[in-house]
RNA sequence: GGCGACGUGGCCGAGUGGCUAGGCAAGGGUCUGCAAAACCCUGGACCCGGGUUCGAUUCCCGGCGUCGCCUCCA
C-alpha cells in the first residue's frame, strides 16, 4: 500500500514495523461546542484508513485524544457561568453521537488531556534539562531555534515566518515563534500545579505527551486535519523528538477541508453545517457515502444537491444487498477484491474503489437478473462495504416492523409483516389490485416500501 | 510576501501518455396488473497558451481562476 506522506510531500510505500500493533494517532476535537460537518469528514477519512488496514490482517492500535482544556473552552465556560469540565462534557457526548451515527468503530484509547497532566509535566522538564524550553514567570516556552529541524513538515523555513505583523509579539518569549507548552495561571481559570507554579498546559504538548504514552516514542501513522499541519502538528515533531530523540511518528496524513460556499467550515467563524443537524436531515450512512465520494486529501464541498445524490447511491447499494440474504455462504470474488485492494493501495483511492463497488452491483444485478448465482459477488460487497463502513444498522436488523395498527385496519389482530404480505398475495392472485395497491400504500405511509418479484414480495424500510 | 493544493461531461467525482471510471440527473427500450427494483442503449469531458512526444486530459513551462496554511481550527 501507498500513502501520501505530508513530510515528503508524496506518495510513499507503506512500510509499517509488523512485529507490534500499527499505531495510529489522530488529533481529535477540542470540545468546546458542537461538531459540524467538517469534523466527521476527518472522522470517517481516517476511521476507514483503520479499517482497511485490519482488513488486511493488521493489528492496528488507534488513538484519538479529546482535548478537554483549551483558551475557548475557557472562554464559552466564563461565558455561560460553567466549569469547563461541563462544557467539555456536553461537547464531548455530542461528538460521541454524532461519530457513532457515522458508523466509525470507536478508537481503542481516547485519552483526555486533563487525565494526562502529569505525563505532560514530565515531557516538559525533560525539555527544560535538555534546554529546549524555558521557564519565563511561570509560562514554559518551547524554543524553536534549539529544534533545528523546525518546519520540516509545513515547510516553513523559520526566517520566513520570523517576526512581521503576523506573530504576535511577547515580550515573555525569546523568539516570536517560540510556543506555550505551560500556561501560568490566571484568575478564574482551571490550574494545576507545576514546577513552575500551578497553570494549565498549552494545546501541543498534550498530543506528543498521549501519543508516546500509548504508542511508544515513534510509531506508524500520525493524521488530523490539514488545518493542523501548521502549528500543530509541526509543534509536536518538535516536542517529540526533542524529549526522546527519536522520529516520532514516520507517516503524517492530512485530510482536506470541507468547504460551505467555497470556504473552509469553521468553527470560530460560525460558517458552518452542524453535524448532528445534518445527521437527522440525511441518513448518517449517507453523510458517510457523501465524504467518501471525494478523496480525502482535496477539497470538499457542502451541497444538499449532493448529499441527495449520496442518498440515492447508498438506496442503489442497499437494494442490490436486499436480493441476498443476511449472512452469505460464499468467497469473495477474487476479481472484485483485487480490483478494490488495487484502488485502495493507492492512498485510499476510495471514490476509484466505489466505482469498483457499482460495477459489482451492476454485474451482480445482471447474474440475478439471468437467473444465475452471484453469491461471490455478494460476499465481496459485503466486504467492500465493511471497510467503507457503509453497512448500517437497519441493514442487519432482524426484527420486523411493528404494523398492528395497520393488520388491525385489515382484519388481522396483533398482525406481523408477514401476515400482510400474505394477504396482499393473496389479492394479488385474486387480481384484486383495489386491495392489493391500499395495503401498499399503508406500508408506505409507515415508510415500509414493498417490492415485488417473481418469489414473492419483498419489503424494506424507507 | 512565504509555503501548498486544486481546475474533468447537466451536477458530483476517480483515473490514465494511446485501451468504457463510477454515481446522480436526462432521453429511449426490456420486464411488470400497476408501482418499485433491475437490466440494455444514447448523448455529452478533461481551464487557456506554448513545449516534449508518433500521440497528452495525463509529463514540462507560462498564464488565468479557485482554495488552504502562515492566528484558534478536523
Amino acid at each position: 500500500m501507498d500513502v501520501y506522506n505530508t513530510v515528503e510531500r508524496a506518495t510513499v510505500p507503506f512500510e509499517p514495523d509488523t512485529s507490534r500493533p500499527i499505531g495510529i494517532y489522530v488529533c481529535g476535537p477540542t470540545v468546546q461546542s458542537e461538531p459540524h460537518l467538517g469534523h466527521g469528514r476527518s472522522a470517517v477519512a481516517f476511521d476507514v484508513l483503520r479499517r482497511y488496514l485490519m482488513w488486511q490482517g493488521l493489528d492496528v492500535l488507534f488513538v484519538r485524544n479529546i482535548t478537554d482544556i483549551e483558551d475557548k473552552i475557557i472562554a464559552r465556560a466564563q461565558e455561560r457561568g460553567v466549569s469547563t469540565d461541563v462544557v467539555a462534557a456536553e461537547a464531548d457526548e455530542a461528538f460521541r453521537r454524532a461519530y457513532d451515527l457515522l458508523g466509525n468503530l470507536a478508537p481503542s484509547i481516547e485519552p483526555r488531556a486533563t487525565d494526562h497532566i502529569p505525563e505532560m509535566i514530565s515531557m516538559i522538564s525533560d525539555l527544560i534539562d535538555s534546554g529546549h524550553a524555558y521557564e519565563s514567570s511561570g509560562d514554559v516556552y518551547f524554543s524553536v531555534r534549539s529544534f533545528p529541524a523546525y518546519g520540516i513538515l509545513s515547510r516553513h523555513d523559520l526566517d520566513d515566518l520570523r517576526s512581521g505583523e503576523r506573530v504576535a509579539v511577547d515580550d515573555k518569549k525569546r523568539d516570536p515563534l517560540d510556543f506555550a507548552m505551560w500556561k501560568a495561571a490566571k484568575p478564574g481559570e482551571p490550574t494545576w500545579d507545576s514546577p513552575w507554579g500551578s497553570g494549565r498546559p498549552g494545546w501541543h504538548i498534550e498530543c506528543s505527551a498521549m501519543a508516546a504514552k500509548y504508542l511508544g516514542p515513534s510509531f506508524a501513522i500520525h493524521a488530523g486535519g490539514s488545518d493542523l499541519i501548521f502549528p500543530h502538528h509541526e509543534n509536536e515533531i518538535a516536542q517529540a523528538e526533542a524529549a526522546n530523540g527519536e522520529q516520532f511518528a514516520r507517516y503524517w496524513m492530512h485530510n482536506g477541508m470541507l468547504n460551505l460556499s467555497g470556504e473552509k467550515m469553521a468553527k470560530s467563524t460560525g460558517h458552518l453545517v452542524t453535524l448532528l443537524g445534518s445527521l437527522e436531515r440525511w441518513d448518517p450512512i449517507a453523510v458517510r457515502l457523501f465524504y467518501l465520494r471525494t478523496h480525502y486529501r482535496k477539497p470538499l464541498e457542502f451541497s444538499e444537491e449532493a448529499l441527495a445524490d449520496a442518498e440515492a447511491s447508498l438506496a442503489r447499494l442497499h437494494s442490490f444487498r436486499r436480493r441476498f440474504p443476511p449472512t452469505i455462504d460464499a468467497t469473495a470474488d477474487a476479481n472484485m477484491i483485487t480490483r478494490f485492494s488495487s484502488s485502495m493501495d493507492n492512498d485510499l483511492d476510495v471514490a476509484g474503489a466505489l466505482g469498483v463497488l457499482f460495477d459489482l452491483v451492476r454485474e451482480g444485478n445482471s447474474r440475478l437478473d439471468a437467473g444465475e448465482d452471484a453469491n461471490s459477488l455478494a460476499s465481496a460487497f459485503d466486504e467492500i462495504m465493511y471497510v467503507f463502513g457503509l453497512t448500517s444498522a437497519d441493514e442487519t436488523r432482524t426484527e420486523g416492523p411493528d404494523v398492528r395498527e395497520i393488520a388491525a385496519q385489515f382484519g388481522i389482530e396483533e398482525g406481523t409483516i408477514d401476515d400482510l404480505l400474505e394477504l396482499r398475495e393473496g389479492a394479488r392472485r385474486d387480481k384484486d389490485w383495489a386491495t392489493s395497491d391500499t395495503l401498499r400504500d399503508a406500508l408506505a405511509d409507515a415508510s415500509i416500501v414493498i417490492e415485488d418479484t417473481p418469489d414473492g414480495a419483498r419489503w424494506h424500510r424507507n
